[in-house]
DNA sequence: CATCATATCCGAACGATGTTCGGAAACCAA
DNA sequence: TTGGTTTCCGAACATCGTTCGGATATGATG
């Protein structure tokens, strides 16, 4: 049932279709997910979508739990690139600014994908606990370590200090937390009743602030011209 | 189908028996909720459970969704309800103290009914948003304006701020985004490498401190004696 | 007390779901 | 060409939320 993983040779015709019809699968998952909420993320939907019957999914993957936890990995995949690559942008930048536009990304991308960001941050998959599998805590900090190395440099903190437990991890844990809280809240319609977007930018401000670090005053409007709202 | 709502005469025997059945449903509603997720309450359970057929929830319940609503506005009135209460108890305490107790509350009340949390601040329920639902956006305002009360006393701040959102109200949502961030994420496993307690307490106080309110060091401490861990 | 509308309750059934199974067809290596 | 493996599907099963019709119990009304 498993076909060769990471072999040389020419890619088999096999092999080829069963990898564009999982990255159609899990496409058309997202979609209905980020469309429907959870529950409408349903087998015979997705494989009238790829042209297949729904029995024919199980030769792809082996339950519905396996497809959302596939799901999971590649949202943390999703998250860390999308965050990555805005700071990137700010590469030649202070490293204040990179501390800013981590946060700034991370909002933007939970906002156009409330679905996945509600997915890999909530449990709701029965069975599936977040740090129970190796493979999740591996993406999670990797989502998060550009962000906490920016913020260890601004500081002028060791960066063992990330690994160790020590002063700078602290500090990064109460800023993600408040990024993480906002975010959340906001995706979540629990803070319709403000600016958001301008509440959002003026809290980790404040927060940095008060730890020293001063990002430039037009990081948002220069993350608004590298990557204009999709869709 | 309605019964009548708001009179006075003795409680008819139908009436009160009706009463009854509506908590015990609720009830078995929630424990399954926060055994087994949101995927395990369902209806052949509950009414087992409370010894009736499950078309005979019907009777009481319109459909799943609204047993769902009924259990979210329970559930702001139980975190509301929690927080209130310990807070209460530091009522001859200094203002400063109820600053940290509310917020430790808070998540004492998270972590003691993880499935219910997530229930009130994730979508989860198809076609219910938060706050497109009126009595929903007044349930959870209430569920804050004990903290947001406190917090601006504290500050020497003018009350009405936090109606007319002057800057009292933006040094509230700050907390509340630090607060309710940390407990998401510890609630839904992903502080699990971290002392996340002793983290918790440490972040809200640096907070707090940060704007010149300084609670008691013992606050938690007090706490614990008061509402021991149950079950 | 007798009457009658109404509330409650249940068994049976419907549609939709995830999943399994057996066999037919397609593929690929030998 | 041969033979084993992979893919695919129709049919079926169990379970779910929900509806319906009728039987039974209740409570107000005469």
């Amino acid at each position: 049932m498993i076909s060769r993983s990471s072999e040389s040779g020419p890619e088999s015709r096999r092999a080829r279709q069963r990898r564009e019809l999982v990255a159609e699968i899990t496409a058309e998952a997202r979609r209905l997910l980020e469309s429907g909420g959870r529950a409408a993320v349903g087998w015979r939907d997705i494989a009238g979508s790829v042209g297949l019957s729904p029995a024919s999914m199980y030769t792809y993957f082996a339950s519905l739990d396996d497809l959302f936890t596939e799901l999971i990995l590649q949202t943390y995949g999703h998250l860390h690139a999308s965050i990555e690559r805005t700071m990137a942008a700010f590469a030649a930048a202070p490293v204040e600014d990179r501390v800013l536009a981590g946060p700034l990304a991370y909002r933007r991308w939970a906002l156009a994908n409330r679905g996945q960001f509600n997915l890999i941050f909530t449990d709701q998959i029965s069975g599936y606990s977040a740090t129970a599998n190796g493979p999740t805590v591996e993406a999670e900090v990797s989502v998060f370590r550009p962000m906490a190395t920016a913020l260890t440099e601004a500081l002028g903190a060791d960066q063992t200090d990330l690994e160790s437990g020590g002063p700078g991890l602290d500090r990064f844990i109460g800023l993600w937390g408040l990024l993480h809280g906002l975010t959340s809240l906001e995706v979540n319609h629990h803070l319709d009743w403000i600016d958001a977007g301008r509440t959002y930018e003026q809290q980790v401000r404040s927060y940095i602030d008060a730890l020293g670090v001063a990002p430039a005053s037009d990081i948002a409007k220069r993350l608004n011209r590298l990557h204009p709202l999709r869709r």
